[in-house]
DNA sequence: TTAAAACCTCAAGCTAACTTAAGGTCAATA
DNA sequence: TATTGACCTTAAGTTAGCTTGAGGTTTTAA
């Protein structure tokens, strides 16, 4: 039986086998840790000590990060999870089912933009006065309160 | 007439006048002239004029920020315009389906990667040993080079 | 047992995309 | 004409999400 092996059956993983395991750099993982995204404890020696759902949890925030979502969100949604207990697949399942509306309203955000992109961008009216484009009110304007996307830069879009 | 509708017609605006109808700060024209994206010239006291176009350009740029792409790209793509005379509607339409495909790749991204969340997320496999979720080939593997979503979180799922 | 590998902390650095501040000039209007 | 508002430049600050480096300790393995 390997170290790693051992580690795993012993079920307090090391910082170095998490980081290599999740596919992220240990900097990382203390990074998340200072974040409150991730918890660990210490060995007599004072080096991180991880329990295995660490692995989940990290595969769920670089998951969660493609969607879009920030480590803030992340970290709330994560905070839904019990603390007591080892989540189950009922507690994952919930958590997914609340990113899942987001990823929605993401994709339905980004095929209106499809749409005015070829409406809008593509479009003939190159005068100022008549092309959509020039009027902040009309254009993406459903978005106002809607989804947060890629740093919010539809809200700029509505600005002043 | 207004001093704005003066300038309009005169078709060279100042850099207020651009911020106010176009939505976006005057430090952030300022900005996008320094990073290549907008050009103005100067008048007499040094203060910036620009032609009409500028409110499109600022318009797609905003609009490209919305599908995910970087400055840096939307400056590659907006340097592809014609440099002598006034983009046309075929410049602009050339431009629109450059982003519209990558809108596309986007799009189809997100789709995937609910697909994921629905399967993988919320499934029950807690067990390190076979869910898909821990296994970085498997999981997300299609996009290893498809589309940069996102600041490129996917990258980084397939590290190490 | 001892050298290398892994780990620790803390501070600083990095990129993107801007914003803010300071100190000064130019232009519009009462 | 004078004052207010718009504009100028340059430098530094901001946020997110990390990474890098320095200097030191612990663990592992030959």
């Amino acid at each position: 039986m390997t170290v790693q092996q051992k580690k795993l059956v012993e079920a307090n993983l090391t910082v170095g086998f998490v980081a290599k395991r999740s596919g992220v750099k240990v900097s990382t993982l203390h990074f998340y840790e200072t974040k409150g995204l991730i918890r660990s404890w210490r060995n007599n020696g004072n080096q991180r000590r991880y329990k295995p759902d660490v692995l989940r949890r990290v595969a769920v925030i670089k998951a969660a990060q493609a969607m879009g979502i920030t480590l803030e969100e992340i970290k709330q949604t994560l905070a839904t999870l019990p603390e007591q207990r080892t989540p189950t697949k009922e507690d994952w399942s919930a958590l997914s089912k609340n990113w899942q509306a987001q990823l929605d309203e993401r994709i339905a955000f980004m095929q209106r933009l499809r749409e005015r992109v070829d409406g809008c961008i593509g479009c003939g009216c190159l005068s100022m006065t008549k092309c959509p484009i020039y009027n902040k009110d009309d254009y993406l304007g459903e978005e106002q309160s809607g989804a947060v996307l890629l740093n919010n830069p539809q809200k700029e879009l509505n600005n002043g």
